[in-house]
Parts: structure tokens; C-alpha cells; sequence
RNA sequence: GGGCGCGUAGCUCAGUGGGAGAGCGCUCGCCUCACACGCGAGAGGUCGCUGGUUCGAACCCAGCCGCGCCCACCA
């Protein structure tokens, strides 16, 4: 170290992260460090592609955790020496992305419309070359040891090519195809969306009972229902079969009010004869389980209402051009008039909205392209049944596994402008269809012009395909050989099905292989309050301010030490830990570095304490390994702050000040080993605070992120070091109780004598006890120490505390002998069990008999 | 309707069968030559309720109360 930093060192007296980590980082990347070269086979290496989040976004929550994960273990197997690749990339996000920039048009005072299809996604492709790389800026201020050198995009040209070659696969093998079918329209944003988009929310609706005529009889029948206004395109009612009140009109015909046609009266088992009347009214066009029951009867399927949300043409006359809503009105209007409207009552009942634009679903039927998926599914239910794709924690296994099994077609078209436009040709003159990779020229058939499919795929079809497009898929490359399959995913719970089963489907159908071998669900992080982290609630925690105030480093602990199994609130305290870490860490090392005799780092023990703390060292390596690997990040941060906090700093830097201020050899190079290996086994928590003390460490040839990850040592296990040196500090803290109790001065030194075997230096200097031959009378004893007469103590302190200490012994005897006294007890219980007790019990015994003196 | 999870110290959370833990907060004492973002010592829990199993239950089982999440086509 020269001079210069010497002195920066010893002034530097607080940890500041504001002035170290865009320093580090940008040591970081001109290092090259986390650009691995597509060297080696996915078993030996360690790989991990990036949840791709959406360019339109900018760090959350989530992100900055699930990030602290991902760079957690991404570094500790890069300084294991494995070929370690975090992939970078963001999701082009086709609804969202699109919203921000029509929401952007329209103050602008125009509109996607206005501008044309070709100028609008051009103007989409603008602002993400504007704004798109924001998140990614945001990533290296997390610290992330993400691949910065190759950023994939979903949208980009070698991602459009994998895209293609899957649609193309999916729709020869007959799993893709087109067909008018119910969708889940979303009036908000003017497309159909999938079922996993849709979200359900109780409202309250009134339910209207409306009586049907049936033709040639002066019955009616009476259904009943919450959209009054689709009874416009009704074209059946249905009975149960069995319901005896109906038997004899099934097969008979309605003639439904307001429109006059005649509809048929069916039986399907779908109807609960329970619920109102038992008589329902079936519109195919409009509600989904009518359009189940329609095809099953073959009924006729009419459309009322348009992608706009208003009634066409075919609601007829006085409805057709009004929205659902005014509809709504104006039918329950009529059908009062005529007399048809039996009761109206309010209903709460789940309604489904689109997760996207916040709108009221509107069922209809459209023609869409849809994908297949029980073929697919098949081998990826397989998989995780075997393990062969590990889901941690368990629970969600099964979760995974039931809507697997029961998973339905997948509705991929949208009627979006942004995202892959799918790659379907039409001829309008010999009506041909072609679904090629690339445009053709003209139709095959007769020569004629095409026409491109106006639609384009869901955002999650080409997301789907990450683990294996961003390496390069189709074509055959070495990073795909080097790092696919990756090597772990995590994920919030909320995309299991989204993305995470649909990347394994197609990891398997097109990679050949899963995209990963284990997946980790992690916890959500609730806002302070308990309630969802949301931006339109405002109860959202921005992850750059906290990293700006406390430091990344600060930050990732936190979330680390924050995050289990169950959800948990934000935790600002957790933060601050992380804070006040880095900074015992550097002061810690401050200390160390600044005092260190000139030697080689290694473990050289010259004392009992040494050999504890090195026990220690290797137990809290091994333990907080395995927790890291088991994705147990919560537990360890903790076991590691523990031992660094409590142990080294608090215990063995206080008993060996004296040894290293006199700059002895052997506690030198015992330190300077200790803190190296601590600060790796730290880096992939806290990689800047760590980083930046390596550079003053006397061993460093490089930088910390690519030093060796400590391995635990097996024969620097000490039990016995560690068991007496655990007695001495149970003296200390004993002494140091008793000081407090008896309010002696902090700063006096109180005389004492050792019975028997005199305690280790440290009890007494530590405790501030001087331990002296001379016989003078004991006015206490706590364990093996006589506690000598002096000024600073008073007897009536004293005596309170022997009774209080007394009153503590007879207790634990009488719990001890209680239990002992149990014959059920002694003869059931484990026989170490009760020996342990017996022990005890002769301890307390002894001492209070000590104290009874 | 089905499934999953939670209820432990004032707060946020650990703890899956043998004497209740952490961080923060609180009280008391310390500017002890790494750190006052610090050091030392404390106070503070009938582990949601009721039963059961067990020599022994925060932990296992049953029921109940309260809270949350996911899935689901009852108009």
C-alpha cells in the first residue's frame, strides 16, 4: 500500500458507497469480467438468462430483488472458476409498449390511427431507442454482472428468426392454426387477450329476470341474467334434462322479446336447476360457456356487439351504434314496457377485466390465430414430475403441475401494431394461405399479390422462446452449445404460467432440451403497509433512491435478508443492516489493514482464540454455501452478518488488539487470510464494499469478482478451541453483567481471583477485572471468579445481586428436578436427553450451594 | 367452489418435537486509540383460540376465528 492510499485508509472512517461503486463498476466491465467467451459445456458452466423486463419500464422492486438473487449466484459461481454468463436483454412488451406511445401520440394531439401502421411503429421503434436502455442503466447501478457486451431484444433480428421458425414449426405440425373462435376482447386496448391476462373482480351488477314467451302457449319462461342487452343475440334457451318443470318443453320454441326469433329450447346438463328459474338463456356470440353449449347443439352464434364495444347492426334497430352500456338501459327500457321484466335485483358476482388495460372483458367470438398446447405440455409435465426441472419451494410444483394438466388452447394473435407481425401471407385473388419464415415473393398458386396478416403474436410467444433465442437459436452456435440448458431461473409466482411454462414447453420442442434445471420462486415484497407495491396505487419503493441513500450494496442485503418463502413487508430496517454492514466491514478492515505486521496471508495459529476463529470462519463459509445454493438468501445474509458482526469484530478482534498493535507475525497473516476469504465469501452479497477493501488487501493480484470463492476447509475445524474459547466468552459476558448490576464505574478495573484454573487473558481485560494472587475477602463469585472488596462497588448492590442470581438458580433447579422427577420422563425420553438434564442439574446445584456460602 | 399460505417480543420477521430467537425500536451505562451507521448491559412474548397425540408441542393431528394469494364457465 503506498502512502497516499495508507492515508486515505486511515481517514477514510466511513464507508461511502456514493463514492465507490460507479468507480468499481467501471473497473468491472474494462475488465471484461462478466463477457464470458462460449467456451465448455452447459454442465461445467454456469449460465442464467435475465428475466427480460419490458422496455417501457424502469427498476422496481422486483426487479432489483430478483436481480440480487441472479447476481448472487451468477458471481459465486464465476469466482468458483466456472464460465459463468448472465444474459442481458429486454421484452419489446407489444400492449404495454404500445400504450405508453399511443397515450404519448395522443398529447401530442394525434394518434396511431392518424399516423398509419408503418409511421407508428416506426415512432414506437424511436422512443425505444430513446428510452428503452433506461432499465439496463438501472441494472449496473444494482451492481449486476450482467453480459452488458451483447444485449438481446425481442424484437430484434436474429429474435424475429427464431420467432418464425417456431410459428412456422408449430403451424406444420398442425398445433397453430386459425379459427373463429370466443376470445377474451379487451375494449381497452382493441384486442383479444389470453385467459391468463384476464383478471376477476366482484362487482355489483343487478340481475334482471326476464319471461321469454314460448310460442303457441301462453308460458313463459323465465331467465335471468346481469347483460340484459345481449339477449339481442340469444338463440336458445337451456334447461337442465332432468329438471321434471321443464320436460315438456324442451324441443318447444321461445320467441324472444324485443327481436321476435324464434329460438329453441334445449336441455344441457350445464344448467343448475337450482339457480333462479333453471331456465337460462343462451348467447353464444357473447358469453363463454353459452358458446361451449352452442357449438355442442350446433346453435346459430350471432354478434351484437363489435370490437369497438358498441352494438352493430345486428342488434337492429333503436340499439345498433350504442355502447354496451346505453344498450343496457335501453333494452331493459323496452322489455319494461313491454311487460317482460319480472324483477331486477342486485347481484355481486365476479367480472372479468384485462390485466392489461384495465377494461371489462368483452366475450366474443373473433377469428384469431391459436395454438395448441396438450401436445406441448405433455413432456413438460414429464419433466418436472421427474425433476428434471427442479421448482423451489415445492409447493409450487403441483401448482405447476395442475394447470399444466389442464391447460387449454393459447389464443396468440393480437390486434396490436407493435410486436412480430405473424408471418402469414394471403392471396386475395386464389385464396391461398402461406406461412413462411420470410415474405414470399407472390402467391405460389397463381402468381397473384400478397397480403401480410395484420395481427401480431402475443408478447409472451416470443418470450417464451428466451432461454434459447437469446443464444443464438436457430442457428447453431457455441454459446448455445456452451451455455444451453441455463442453469437456473428465478421468477415472481405471478409469470409462472405466463412465461415460465411456456419457456419449458418450447425449450424442449426446439432447443432439444429444458431451458433450466432449477427455478426458484421468490417471495414478494409488499409495500410498507402490507399493501401490493404498485405505481398506480403510489405504494411503490423506487430501488434507486434507496441505492442512491444507502448504497447498492446496502439494498441488495437488505432484500436478500428480507426475502423467504412468505411474502414480506419492505423493510427499511433490513436496508439500514445492510448499511451499518458495509460499514463494519470497512472499519473492521480499516483496523486489520492498517496494523498488519508485513506477511503472507494464511491461517497461523498461536492461540486458542485463533484457532476458534478460524473453526468459525470455515463453519459460517460452508454453512452460508449451502444456503446459497439451496436459494435460501435469506438465511444467508443473516448467518453471514452473524458471524462477521458478533464474532469477528465483537469477540476475536477485541481479544487480539493487543497481539496485532504489537504487530505479531502470526495473528497478522491469520487476519489478513481471515478478512480475504470474508470478503469473498461476501462479494456475490455485497460486491462493492467488498471489492473496494480488496484493493487495499496486501494478497490482491486482481480484482475480487474474479477471485477464488472460498471453499470450506475441513481442517481448520477446532471443536475443542471452540468450546473453550465459548467458556470464556460466557465468563466475560457473566463479569460484565455483574459489573452492570452492581453499577460499578465502566471505565474502573475491579479486583478479582481465579479459583482453580485462572480464566483466558482476554475474560479479564475484556470485563475489566484485574486478577490478583493476594487473599482478600471475596465479596462476590461469579462462577470460577472471586470478586474482591473495593470502593467502586457497594455492598447492597451486592447483595441484591446474589439474591437475584439465587432466585434464577432455584428456578432452573426446581425445572430440572421436575423433570427428572417425571418416571415417564426417565424412562421414555431419549437417554442423552436425560443425561443432558442431569447435568444441568448438578450444575445449578453446585453453583447456587456456591452462592449460599 | 377448489387449492396454497400466514397469524411468534412494540414493529418487521426467523424458528417443523427437548430449556422462546434476530434486526429495528425501548431502558441503563460508555465519545474504551476500526467503526457513535459504534461498544457493553438489560427490559419486553399464556408462540390466534379450543381440543387431541406424546414422557415432552410454537413445531404433529382435528376443529374454530382472523388475514392474504392463486385457480375456477353457475346465468
Amino acid at each position: 500500500m503506498d502512502a497516499e492510499r495508507r492515508k486515505k485508509l486511515e481517514k477514510t472512517t466511513r464507508y461511502e458507497s456514493a463514492e465507490v461503486e460507479a468507480r468499481i463498476f467501471a473497473e468491472w466491465i474494462e475488465g471484461g469480467y462478466f463477457h464470458p467467451k462460449p467456451d465448455g459445456d452447459p454442465a461445467e458452466n454456469y449460465s442464467v438468462a435475465i428475466p427480460p423486463p419490458n422496455v417501457t419500464g424502469a427498476l422496481h422492486m422486483g426487479h432489483a430483488l430478483n436481480g440480487s438473487m441472479q447476481d448472487a449466484l451468477v458471481r459465486m459461481n464465476r469466482m468458483r472458476g466456472r464460465n459463468a454468463l448472465w444474459t442481458l436483454g429486454t421484452d419489446h412488451a407489444g400492449i404495454a409498449t404500445q400504450a405508453v406511445v399511443e397515450k404519448m401520440l395522443a398529447k401530442e394531439g394525434t394518434s396511431r390511427q392518424e399516423l398509419g401502421r408503418e409511421a407508428f411503429v416506426e415512432r414506437v421503434w424511436a422512443w425505444k431507442e430513446e428510452y428503452g436502455s433506461r432499465i439496463v442503466e438501472q441494472y449496473k447501478r444494482l451492481g449486476a454482472s450482467l453480459d452488458y457486451e451483447n444485449e438481446r431484444f425481442t424484437l430484434d433480428e436474429g429474435y424475429v428468426k427464431a420467432v418464425y421458425r417456431v410459428f412456422k414449426q408449430l403451424y406444420d405440425k398442425g398445433y397453430v392454426y386459425r379459427d373463429n373462435y370466443m376470445v377474451n376482447w379487451d375494449p381497452g386496448s382493441h384486442s383479444a387477450i389470453s385467459d391468463l391476462e384476464v383478471e376477476n373482480r366482484e362487482v355489483e351488477d343487478t340481475l334482471y329476470s326476464i319471461d321469454y314467451p314460448v310460442e303457441g302457449s301462453d308460458r313463459v319462461l323465465t331467465v335471468a341474467t346481469v347483460r340484459p342487452e345481449t339477449m339481442l343475440a340469444d338463440t336458445a334457451v337451456a334447461v337442465n334434462p332432468d329438471d321434471e318443470r321443464y320436460a315438456d318443453l324442451i324441443g318447444e320454441h321461445c320467441l324472444l322479446p324485443l327481436v321476435g326469433r324464434r329460438i329453441p329450447v334445449i336441455a344441457d346438463e350445464h344448467v343448475d336447476p337450482e339457480f333462479g328459474t333453471g331456465a337460462l338463456k343462451i348467447t353464444p356470440g357473447h358469453d363463454p360457456n353459452d358458446f361451449e353449449i352452442g357449438r355442442k347443439h350446433g346453435l346459430e352464434e350471432i354478434g351484437v356487439i363489435g370490437p369497438d364495444g358498441r352494438m352493430n347492426e345486428e342488434a337492429g334497430e333503436p340499439f345498433a351504434g350504442l355502447s354496451a352500456a346505453e344498450a343496457q338501459e335501453a333494452v331493459v327500457a323496452a322489455l319494461r314496457e313491454e311487460g317482460r321484466l319480472r324483477e331486477e335485483e342486485p347481484y355481486v358476482h365476479s367480472v372479468p377485466f384485462s390485466e392489461r388495460s384495465g377494461a371489462r372483458i368483452e366475450p366474443l367470438i373473433s377469428l384469431q390465430w391459436f395454438c395448441r398446447m396438450d401436445e406441448l405440455a405433455a413432456p413438460a409435465i414429464e419433466v418436472v414430475e421427474r425433476d428434471e426441472v427442479r421448482i423451489t419451494p415445492p409447493q409450487w410444483k403441483r401448482v405447476y403441475l395442475d394447470w399444466m394438466r389442464e391447460i387449454r388452447p393459447w389464443c396468440v394473435s393480437r390486434q396490436l401494431w407493435w410486436g412480430h407481425r405473424i408471418p402469414v401471407w394471403y392471396c386475395d385473388a386464389c385464396k391461398e394461405t402461406i406461412v413462411a419464415e420470410e415474405a414470399p415473393a407472390e402467391c405460389g398458386a397463381c402468381r397473384g399479390p400478397l397480403r401480410q396478416e395484420e395481427d401480431v403474436l402475443d408478447t409472451w410467444f416470443s418470450s417464451a422462446l428466451w432461454p434459447f433465442a437469446t443464444l443464438g437459436w436457430p442457428e447453431d452456435t457455441a454459446e448455445l452449445r456452451a451455455f444451453y440448458p441455463t442453469s437456473f431461473l428465478t421468477t415472481a409466482r405471478e409469470i409462472l404460467f405466463l412465461w415460465v411454462a411456456r419457456m419449458i414447453m418450447t425449450g424442449i420442442e426446439f432447443a432439444g432440451d429444458v431451458p433450466f434445471r432449477d427455478v426458484y420462486v421468490h417471495s414478494v415484497i409488499q409495500a410498507r403497509d402490507g399493501r401490493r407495491m404498485s405505481k398506480s396505487l403510489g405504494t411503490g419503493i423506487d430501488p434507486l433512491e434507496e441505492i442512491d441513500e444507502h448504497g447498492a450494496d446496502a439494498l441488495r442485503f437488505g432484500l436478500l435478508a428480507m426475502s423467504s418463502t412468505q411474502d414480506v413487508r419492505f423493510s427499511d430496517a433490513k436496508v439500514q443492516q445492510g448499511a451499518d454492514l458495509a460499514n463494519k466491514l470497512w472499519n473492521a478492515s480499516r483496523l486489520i489493514l492498517l496494523n498488519v505486521a508485513e506477511v503472507e496471508a494464511a491461517p497461523r495459529p498461536a492461540g486458542v482464540e485463533d484457532r476458534w476463529l478460524l473453526s468459525r470462519l470455515e463453519e459460517t463459509i460452508a454453512s452460508v454455501t449451502a444456503k446459497l445454493e439451496e436459494y435460501d438468501f435469506a438465511h444467508a445474509a443473516a448467518e453471514a452478518y452473524a458471524f462477521f458482526w458478533s464474532e469477528l469484530c465483537d469477540w476475536y478482534l477485541e481479544i487480539v488488539k493487543p497481539r496485532l498493535y504489537e504487530g505479531e507475525e502470526e495473528v497478522s497473516a491469520t487476519l489478513l487470510w481471515a478478512l480475504e476469504r470474508t470478503l469473498a465469501l461476501l462479494h456475490p452479497i455485497m460486491p462493492f464494499v467488498t471489492e473496494e477493501i480488496w484493493s487495499y488487501h496486501p494478497s490482491r493480484h486482481g480484482h475480487l469478482t474474479v477471485h477464488s470463492f472460498p471453499g470450506a476447509d475441513q481442517s481448520l475445524l477446532d471443536p475443542e478451541a471452540e468450546a473453550e474459547v465459548r467458556t470464556g466468552i460466557e465468563l466475560t459476558r457473566r463479569l460484565r453483567a455483574w459489573r452492570d448490576l452492581v453499577e460499578a464505574p465502566a471505565a474502573t478495573v475491579l479486583p478479582a481471583r481465579a479459583e482453580g484454573a485462572p480464566p483466558r487473558e482476554f475474560v479479564g481485560r475484556l470485563a475489566r477485572f484485574e486478577f490478583g494472587e493476594d487473599g482478600g475477602d471475596p465479596v462476590a463469585a461469579v462462577g470460577p471468579v472471586k470478586i474482591l472488596a473495593s470502593e467502586a462497588i457497594d455492598a447492597e448492590a451486592i447483595a441484591s445481586r446474589l439474591e437475584a442470581r439465587r432466585e434464577e438458580l432455584r428456578s432452573e433447579v426446581s425445572r430440572a428436578e421436575g423433570k427428572l422427577g417425571n418416571e415417564k420422563f426417565v424412562a421414555r425420553a431419549p437417554a442423552e436427553v436425560v443425561e443432558e438434564e442431569r447435568e444441568k442439574l448438578e450444575r445449578y446445584r453446585a453453583e447456587l450451594e456456591e452462592l449460599s456460602e
